[in-house]
DNA sequence: CAAATTTAATTAAACGTTTGTTTAATTCGC
DNA sequence: GCGAATTAAACAAACGTTTAATTAAATTTG
């Protein structure tokens, strides 16, 4: 069960590097945490950096699924809320992994890393701004700033899904599971059906 | 004029952890950078963590003055819209600092930093909250909900200032300078103004 | 099928660097 | 000539990684 033990390692390591950062995070915190040696990273995966590019790589999801999916839905606005769903059930059961990337895509160290990051993301945005632009050419969408209004989309996920302790003290939750329950997943779906039905909708 | 030579350093400093990290910036690469020496920091300032508070306490800015020169307009959405111009401005002049400070709002080290930060954060948070809560009551606000919106202008805002890497490659900028020149304060102001009044006001 | 052998997994210890900080000596400005 | 500023050197501690030895598992062999 080699496998698992990797796997239960990125864990451990996903969670570590997204609470405290990559440089912060020591082999010996890791190897502790996951009741390992500390040679066994080294041995596992090369090196701190190597594992750290893998706990990125196992989950960037390809986008492409979600292209497909979206054309099943009729009106332009409905492929968005579907995209802008889909996306927000992701971010939700993968919160450290999104802190790790945002976080990773602000920084100037492992710039390689970076750049990788930000060429994954504009495939998103692409993909969405141009949803947006045949929405408005085809009048169902006001005339709007595209890359703003797909920026704000990606905003508000990326604020309540990366910023928990903050959400929580903010909107005086009793505790971040209580930020992350279904209800609060199906109340930040409706304010974002809400907001861009407003912001776009032709009426 | 040791003053300007303590500023230059707090303002070499700030640049190196935004765009390092904490951690991963040395004092050694500091000094370097700042051409002093090594013992200079903990002379000045006692250690590389009593530099990093200093850092972030030089600008907090007090909220309060935007408090009252909030109170000369007359509706709650001039008031809104004039406060998310003062925060633009302020974000976009003190980029650095402001990523610095959404990082270590993320962190789990140093948590007092952390919980002093979101406790800044949340009196900032509540006093837009309460702008809106009164349009509401006032019926110049659609009943929406307010949480979610005071976030949503939180993170549009945060999301470019902090994020201008990302957002250069997404909307095909020549260069960072070019993402955060004035023609381009002026279209966020105003996308910022469009999307809220569509989202907040009764017609 | 059990013994022998090979491969894989795991360990403690040591490696050379780099870290933040301190010391004690020296230079500078008044 | 005196206090403040600046320096090079040294400090222990922690870092990521490697080593060489040991245990566990898998495979081959008789």
């Amino acid at each position: 069960m080699a496998t698992d033990k990797r796997e239960y390692i990125l864990d451990v390591a996903e969670r570590l590097f997204a609470e405290q950062g990559f440089e912060a995070v020591s082999i010996r915190s890791i190897s502790k945490e996951a009741h390992i040696n500390i040679a066994m990273i080294s041995y596992y995966f090369g090196s701190k950096e190597k594992l750290y590019e893998e706990i990125i790589n196992r989950k960037l999801i390809p986008f492409e699924k979600i292209k497909q999916m979206s054309d099943t839905h009729a009106s332009y606005f409905d492929k968005l809320m579907f995209i802008a769903d889909v996306i927000v059930d992701k971010f939700f059961e993968s919160r450290n992994f999104q802190i790790l990337v945002f976080r990773e895509m602000n920084l100037n160290q492992r710039t390689h890393m970076a750049d990788f990051l930000i060429e994954h993301m504009q495939r998103n945005f692409l993909f969405i701004s141009d949803i947006i632009k045949k929405g408005i050419r085809k009048k169902e969408f006001k005339n709007t700033d595209v890359d703003f209004t797909v920026m704000t989309l990606f905003a508000i996920i990326r604020m309540y899904t990366t910023s928990g302790m903050m959400i929580c003290k903010l909107t005086n939750k009793a505790s971040i599971d209580e930020v992350y329950d279904a209800k609060q997943k199906t109340k930040i779906k409706k304010f974002i059906s809400d907001l861009f039905s407003a912001h776009l909708l032709t009426r």
